[in-house]
DNA sequence: TCTGGGGTCCTAGGACCC
DNA sequence: TCTGGGGTCCTAGGACCC
């Protein structure tokens, strides 16, 4: 076991606050929340009301009276947050990201250029607040569980570096919520055993972890509890599913509103999926009725697929089960498109010429080719002239959704 | 004026095959 | 006729993460 800590973990601070802060002056020093209906992320001057990501905008308003919503500059968020990232590219090759606000770097290979892991530590903190204005939390460790755990404990605007030597002391005393896979549901099961911190989740027997929490999680969190985190700084990573999913409030379930969402989710799922020459052989639909149930109903082809009116009239099929299943249910607040058993779609790599003999692998063979041809030539001409040049049931929509298409691309991962 | 959006992994039961 | 076990795939639902 390497004994030594170079497992950075880096997180920027209120991510999305913190850049409309640094973007108006004005904003410094005041709780703001980012969004609207829900919060997507507060300042911590708002955290210090209890204003929390997630939370509805009402809930937000009425802990925080002065809270003051701004609209999000979402092409900032994702250039801003290369950058950061860019920050640590500097000092190694090995970075895994996590998401537009979070990455994992091991600088074990890099000590010999620029110094300790800890000097590393600070210098992208230095240059993250100089080169792009923004505080970032960094954790220093021998794992990326407890470098991930340290950044945490860091916040905000903080650097805690993790001695190999006194790892159990720093970990035993932390609640179990820090942990990675602990969130509500299993804190609350854990706290009726009494089980509150990480070191009494370490004393708890093996067995009884797993009869309470199924095998792979009692397994994994044991394991963890113990200090025993065996993963690696992963640098590639491949999508395994792919979905787009709109919530619409209070809708009634009725054609002339699942037609047109349900057109305007496919596009935007077979769209990225064809982007990435890809095509999955899963469909999945989720049904949201008003009192937040979700129901969802999945079907699995012969052949994967990725062309939008194929996936919209299966999508539709399935809704219609659901729907059937729950007769009494008139109303839904939302409607999600998935596709999983993601392959490369050799035709899309292949292109025309040997497009016929590859037909056979999608349904409804020379329909499916002739829609793929029609999808591609869309793609086209959106590539040059902007998403918006060609309308597929968003124009049908017709109406203001609450979250920017431009956000929702934010949460993709790389290919 | 309402509880966003995009993902990963796990579990449990049933169908089907050997 | 009844009885067994193992493996794989599919479906529905959940917990969790950012």
């Amino acid at each position: 076991m390497s004994e030594v800590a170079t497992i950075l973990h880096a997180d920027l601070d209120a991510f999305y606050a913190s850049v409309e802060q640094m973007l108006d002056p004005s904003l410094r020093g005041k709780p703001i929340a980012v969004g609207g209906g829900v919060v997507l992320a507060a300042s911590y001057e708002a955290k210090a009301f209890g204003v929390r990501g997630g939370m509805s905008g009402r809930q937000a308003r009425e802990l925080c009276p002065h809270l003051q919503f701004v609209g999000g500059h979402y092409k900032d968020y994702q250039r801003l947050g290369d950058q950061a990232i860019d920050v640590l590219r500097d000092f190694t090759p090995l970075i895994e990201r996590i998401s537009i606000d979070e990455a994992f770097a091991d600088v074990g290979g890099s000590v010999h250029l620029f110094g300790s892991p800890e000097h590393m530590a600070k210098e992208v903190r230095r240059r993250v607040r100089e080169e792009v204005g923004l505080p970032i939390s960094v954790g220093v460790a021998r794992t990326k569980h407890l470098a991930k755990i340290a950044s945490q404990v860091a916040k905000p605007d903080g650097l805690v570096v993790v001695d190999p030597e006194t790892e159990l002391d720093f970990l035993h005393d932390l609640p179990v919520r820090l942990m990675w896979g602990v969130g509500p549901v299993t804190q609350e099961r854990l706290a009726e055993m009494g089980v509150q911190t990480i070191g009494q989740l370490a004393e708890t027997p093996g067995r009884a972890l797993q009869r309470l929490l199924g095998h792979a999680v009692g397994g994994k969190l044991g394991a963890l509890a113990w200090n025993r985190d065996p993963r690696e700084v992963e640098t590639y990573h491949r999508a395994r599913s792919v979905s787009a999913q709109s919530a619409m409030g209070r809708k009634p379930a009725t054609e002339d509103v699942i037609g047109p969402v349900l057109r305007h989710l496919a596009d935007r799922v077979a769209t990225r999926l064809r982007a990435k020459s890809r095509a999955g052989r899963t469909i999945t639909t989720r049904v949201r009725f008003t009192d937040m149930r979700a129901v969802t109903r999945s079907i699995t082809l012969p052949a994967a697929v990725s062309a939008t009116v194929i996936l919209a009239d299966i999508a539709k099929d399935l809704v219609y089960a659901a729907l059937a299943d729950h007769p009494a249910e008139e109303e839904i607040s939302l409607l999600a498109i998935g596709v999983s058993h993601l392959e490369d779609d050799a035709v899309l790599q292949l292109e025309l010429p040997f497009e016929l003999e590859h037909e056979e692998r999608r349904p409804g063979t020379e329909k499916g080719a002739a829609r793929w041809v029609l999808d591609r030539s869309v793609d086209e001409v959106r590539d040059k002239f902007g998403r918006e040049s060609v309308g597929y049931g968003s124009v049908e929509l017709g109406e203001r959704r609450s979250i920017p298409d431009e956000f929702r691309e934010l949460a993709e991962r790389p290919v």
